[in-house]
RNA sequence: GCGCUUGUAGCUCAGCUGGAUAGAGCAUCGGCCUUCUAAGCCGAGGGUCGCAGGUUCGAGUCCUGCCAAGCGUGCCA
């Protein structure tokens, strides 16, 4: 329908262009929304205010002559001027019936789009460190990550999902040695574990699996590890030297082979434990990018080569700088330190380099919002790789501040004192999970208070939208333990007698579906999507305690049926895409 | 200090990307189950859209300056 007004619209315009009311090389940005207040129509424009001052007349002259040069189309019952220069369109409301018919043949297709057909585009999502089980912080980005890629494909584009996996660096060297530590004391050792090492409880649950698989193979006395070890903070000392001398001894001790067999161990396990946990929560992957590929294959050095060739590289002070700082940057950045290792930044060129190599037509990156400050950075990097950075778009999702009633609860992997999404999971719901994170804004401080969260309320909105969805079904239930039979034609037949308000709300509403994907996939906002549910519940269940839908006359009783049918055709195609379930009985 | 993000009802948040009288949920108060599931519905109260300017036919939305909160500002990842 907003096709058709804009349509009419451009013809009109193009009819005062001829006319010379209006200068030829005026451009037109039609702009139709849906009305609010139904006295004021269906749809309107604010056309006539926009090109106002070119066409020198004041709005609702100009809006006048708009009008005198619309075509006449069957589905407008009317047109008005309006306000300072509205120009409102009045539908007639048998198109509005035809919406029923729509869904049900298009069904699980409808409200998908071909917007972004011919497109290739990669959302790159959570990423976090294999260091540890994913949080709750991750659990947004999931949660957001997945909602944003599975909306570009209900809008045709060719979606990739991506996740990069941090296995290099000194992190997973950190992680490392905590297993291996963890494992001697599974074999007998006794010591004090550095404080600055990962204090989970899931090492230790590697760590027994590597004893349990591998004996004493990788043992060592505790008086030889600790030798000559500068002291860890509680001592008095330094706890980044102390766990930073704790790695070299470990790699000293075992050996190049069996550090990294107790190094792929952690890996591993971790990055098991987090696919299996996206894969319960509903989020999948088409690749696993590992950055040590990128370090093993000669991608890091080939891109500092194409950074070094355009001018861009630089030495000073014994390390390699990037100037980003020509490029938008606040400062020039470290690519090799002086101790000849290349930084993560380093890594993440080569990685965005290799994004671009790809032939994607956009990039997504969803990052937390604390790593803001690195956009300027990479979006330099891209522009010396002589790439357009206007490829790239960068999502930010604020963390979940967590609340234990009033306590704010601490979040750090290496403390070991966090909660994870898995817990989260287990303790709300997946479902429930997935429609709160999304429910707001992603760039919006949320809190989460897990007192509220874990409480298994109805207060809880992701209820009250399945709980439409099993209402529907419950009706059709009762229709058969009637011994009712729906007759889908007759329905259709009479759709004409869908003439109470509820009605026409529920058409309307219905009929704004695609809108709504289309508008929450260009814009990267699922939460609208939320909202455009509970409008669609809400609506229902007044609908539902106003009328009933199981009456006598067979005709209003199938077009009831079709109408609600063509909801619960909604409400399953929509809580499909956000992968929350649709039960048939609550 | 500088940068990014946020500031809307008692609380949690929307606000169709500049449109018509700023909306939901929760909480509070008052109604609705012999009828398809009351995890529901209907109604009421509740607002200086952080503050002050500016841009224009029109600003919660855009610009500038303040105020407040969060984050960032490593040769960490």
């Amino acid at each position: 329908m907003k096709q058709k007004l804009e349509s009419l619209l451009q013809a009109a315009v193009a009819a005062l262009k001829n006319q010379a009311v209006l200068d030829a090389e005026v451009v037109a940005r039609i702009n139709i929304e849906r009305v609010k207040d139904p006295v004021n129509g269906d749809f309107a424009t604010n056309l006539a205010m926009l090109l106002a001052k070119p066409a020198k007349l004041n709005p609702r002259q100009l809006a006048e002559k708009i009008v005198a040069e619309l075509a006449s189309d069957a589905a407008i019952t009317k047109v008005e001027i309006a306000g300072p220069g509205f120009i409102n369109f009045f539908i007639n409301p048998d198109t509005q019936f035809q919406i029923v018919k729509q869904i049900h043949d298009a069904g699980a297709e409808f409200g998908k789009s071909q917007i972004g057909a011919g497109k290739r585009v990669q959302v790159e999502f959570v990423s976090a460190n294999p260091t540890g089980p994913l949080h709750v912080g991750h659990g947004r980005g999931a949660a957001y990550g997945s909602a944003v890629a599975d909306l570009l494909d209900a809008a045709g584009f060719a979606v990739e999902r991506e996740y990069y996996v941090n296995d290099a660096g000194r992190q997973m060297d950190i992680l490392a040695t905590s297993v291996w530590l963890r494992y001697l004391e599974a074999c007998g050792e006794v010591f004090t574990f550095p404080s600055n090492g990962y204090r989970g409880e899931y090492v230790r649950d590697i760590s027994a699996n590597l004893h349990q698989k591998a004996g004493d193979l990788y043992r060592h006395a505790a008086e030889q590890i600790f030798v000559d070890i500068p002291a860890d903070e509680p001592q008095g000392g330094d706890k980044e030297k102390h766990i930073d001398a704790l790695i070299d001894r470990a790699k000293t001790l075992l050996g190049t082979d069996n550090y990294n067999q107790v190094f792929q161990a952690g890996l591993d396990d971790i990055l098991a434990d987090i696919k299996d946990d996206l894969a319960e929560f509903g989020v999948s992957y088409q690749h696993w990018f590992s950055e040590r590929l990128l370090m093993d294959d000669g991608s890091i050095q080939q891109a500092l080569k194409r950074l070094d060739e355009a001018g861009f590289l630089y030495k000073q002070e014994g390390a390699t700088w990037f100037a980003s700082s020509r490029l938008g940057d606040e400062k020039d950045r470290v690519v090799i330190r002086d101790n000849g290792q290349s930084t993560y930044f380093a890594s993440d060129i080569a990685y965005h380099m290799n994004k671009l190599d790809r032939g994607f037509d956009q990039i997504v990156n969803i990052w937390g919002a604390d790593h803001h400050g690195y956009i300027p950075r990479v979006k330099a990097a891209m522009q010396a790789l002589g790439a357009d950075d206007s490829k790239l778009k960068v999502l930010l999702v604020q963390f979940a501040v967590l609340y234990r009633g009033d306590e704010k609860v601490q979040m750090s992997t290496r403390s070991g004192e966090f909660v994870t999404l898995r817990q989260l999971r287990s303790e709300v719901g997946t479902d429930a999970c997935r429609f709160f994170y999304v429910m707001r804004k992603s760039e919006q401080h949320m809190d989460f208070d897990l007192k509220l969260a874990t409480s298994k309320s109805n207060e809880n909105p992701v209820y009250y939208v399945q709980y439409a969805h099993a209402r529907v079904c419950s009706v059709l239930r009762q229709l058969d333990e009637k011994a009712r039979q729906r007759d889908i034609q007759l329905g259709f037949d009479n759709l004409n007698l869908l003439v109470e308000e509820q009605e026409t709300a529920l058409l309307t509403t219905l009929s704004k579906y695609p809108e709504i994907l289309e508008r929450a996939a260009v814009y990267y906002e699922p939460h609208q999507l939320i909202h455009y549910l509970r409008e669609l519940a809400n609506q229902f269940h007044t609908y539902y305690n106003a009328h009933q839908f199981l009456v006598d006359d067979d005709k209003l009783c199938n077009a009831r049926l079709n109408l609600i049918c063509a909801v619960k055709q909604v409400l399953v195609n929509a809580l499909t895409l956000l992968k929350i379930n649709t039960p048939e009985t609550m």
